[in-house]
RNA sequence: UCCUCGGUAGCUCAAUCGGCAGAGCAAUCGGCUGUUAACCGAUGGGUUGUUGGUUCGAGUCCAACCCGAGGAGCCA
């Protein structure tokens, strides 16, 4: 019996007699051959069925194969100049193990709609693997980062009892009698961790119920959120920056041939290097009207306005203390400007916006419970929240990066909804 | 929630002024020893999103609704 190989590590087996497990991607027959692109989950390899080498059952089944079945291929791996990775497959038998019904993805165009129904298959094709993989690159380079620099990983709840901000961005849920609602982040519980250990971290899935509609935003979506004791917002900016940059390169270096199977332009993302520059949010707007554009001191960016000063720049730009008065309960004031909050948002490069934001949380107890009044929310259900500023408050920072913002940019995607294996959007639950 | 555009074969789309429902791909059958989204020939495939209206006649015009796309707003 032949060794069951992958078409990853074909090259190593060059003469020899393997078997591949797989699918058939795509067909071409020419009377005495069949070419069979025959894909396994980590490649695409063409296998050559040669009617004068094979079973005239062998050869048959070569002829009937449709799109996507399932088959087992035993074959000689031989060098093929033609070949786009070098080798092709002389195949010697061929074994159905499920011969699929008529197949909805054809190698033809497809509407979005449509693709999206599919969602179940089209990650079959080479350009959702290729992004996918990326993906899965970027949560284990975030992963590693912190790891490997003291963070303990600390998973926050998904249910949650209460509201950190309105509760119209909420997705309730019935919890026997009671209501709860799905997580909008991770934050305080990082908090807590990061008075219990220093240096913590999340990964997971977060949900916002808002009406989004736009190439930005998605309702389930996927956040990594460091906290860190005895940090201000300069350490949380310097770790942003750090933190950014490293997981940028690991990505370059190891998905080179995804991101070239996706004809992003690498150049832009070698160029993500310390230090990234810093403005503040008053000299953002002073930026943007010198641009000419309507924008007064107190406005929020819109997403036209986070790509103009984003084009500003040959790489991710750190702008910080935006107006105290839109921003959340925790947040810390600028003891110097106290109009601003010590917090800050990383804009990734060519438009593709916010992919951080985080800062300086409020560590003073009146200051907080002030706040927590201000913004009409009972001190009763933070009570848990408010005893890290009980006993033994620090100054401390974090921040939280959204995986699928990052994958959209680094892949070059135009959507995020192709950044996530099953985007849940609105209007989009399934599959 | 608002604005714009769209919904016709499995998919992507066409159908002139309101006058016979079309093509490519996919599927099925046949041909070809080197194809790279292969090619060549043939065949099958339709409640034109739903409901109602105008008309001799509606894919086409009108109304309401449903669904989708793009954008805006919203967005720790």
């Amino acid at each position: 019996m032949p060794e069951w190989v992958y078409i990853k590590d074909i090259a190593q087996y060059e003469g020899q007699e393997v078997e591949l497990r797989g699918w058939l991607y795509n067909k071409r027959s020419s009377g005495k051959l069949h070419f069979l692109q025959v894909r396994d989950g980590t490649g695409t390899l063409q296998c050559v069925v040669f009617k004068g080498d094979v079973s005239a059952e062998t050869f048959a089944l070569g002829q009937d194969l449709t799109q996507e079945s399932s088959v087992v291929v035993q074959g000689t791996v031989r060098a093929d100049t033609r070949s786009p990775i070098g080798f092709e497959l002389g195949v010697s038998a061929l074994h159905l193990t499920q011969q699929a019904h008529a197949y909805p993805i054809s190698p033809k165009e497809h509407g979005v709609a449509f693709l999206l129904d599919h969602r179940h298959l089209w990650l079959r094709s080479s350009r959702q693997q290729a992004l996918l993989r990326v993906r899965s690159e970027v949560i284990k380079a975030c992963r590693d980062y912190f790891d490997t620099r003291g963070f303990t990983l600390l998973d926050a709840p998904i249910f949650t009892p209460a509201a950190c901000e309105g509760t119209t961005t909420l997705f309730p849920v019935d919890y026997f009698d009671d209501t709860v609602y799905l997580t909008q982040s991770g934050q305080l519980y990082m908090e807590a961790g990061a008075m219990a250990f220093g240096k913590v971290y999340c990964c997971g899935p977060t949900f916002r119920a808002e009406k989004s509609k736009t190439r930005r935003h998605l309702t389930e979506f996927w956040m990594i959120e460091p906290e860190v004791a005895y940090c201000d917002l300069d350490g949380d900016m310097d770790l942003a920056e750090d933190f950014l940059e490293t997981v940028v390169q690991r990505v370059l270096t190891n998905r080179q041939a995804e991101l070239q199977t996706l004809e992003r332009d690498i150049t832009k993302l070698a160029q993500v290097r310390k230090p990234f520059p810093r403005i503040s949010y008053g000299e953002a707007i002073e930026r943007l009207q010198s641009t000419g554009v309507d924008i007064q001191w107190g406005d929020d960016f819109g997403g036209d306005d986070e790509t103009i000063l984003s084009e500003q720049f040959d790489r991710p730009v750190i702008v910080h203390r935006y107006p105290i008065a839109n921003k959340a309960f925790y947040m810390k004031t600028d003891p110097q400007h106290t109009t601003v909050a010590l917090c800050m948002d990383v804009l990734a490069p060519e438009g593709y916006g916010e992919i951080i934001g985080g800062g300086q949380r409020e560590d003073d107890l009146p200051v907080l419970q002030g706040k927590l009044e201000a913004h009409d929310l009972s001190e009763e259900a933070f009570s848990w929240y408010l005893d890290l500023r009980r006993y033994g408050s620090v100054p401390h920072a974090g921040f939280g990066m959204g995986i699928e913002r990052m994958v959209t940019w680094l892949c070059g995607l135009h959507h995020v909804r192709e950044s996530i294996p099953f985007p849940r959007m609105l209007e989009r639950v399934t599959p």
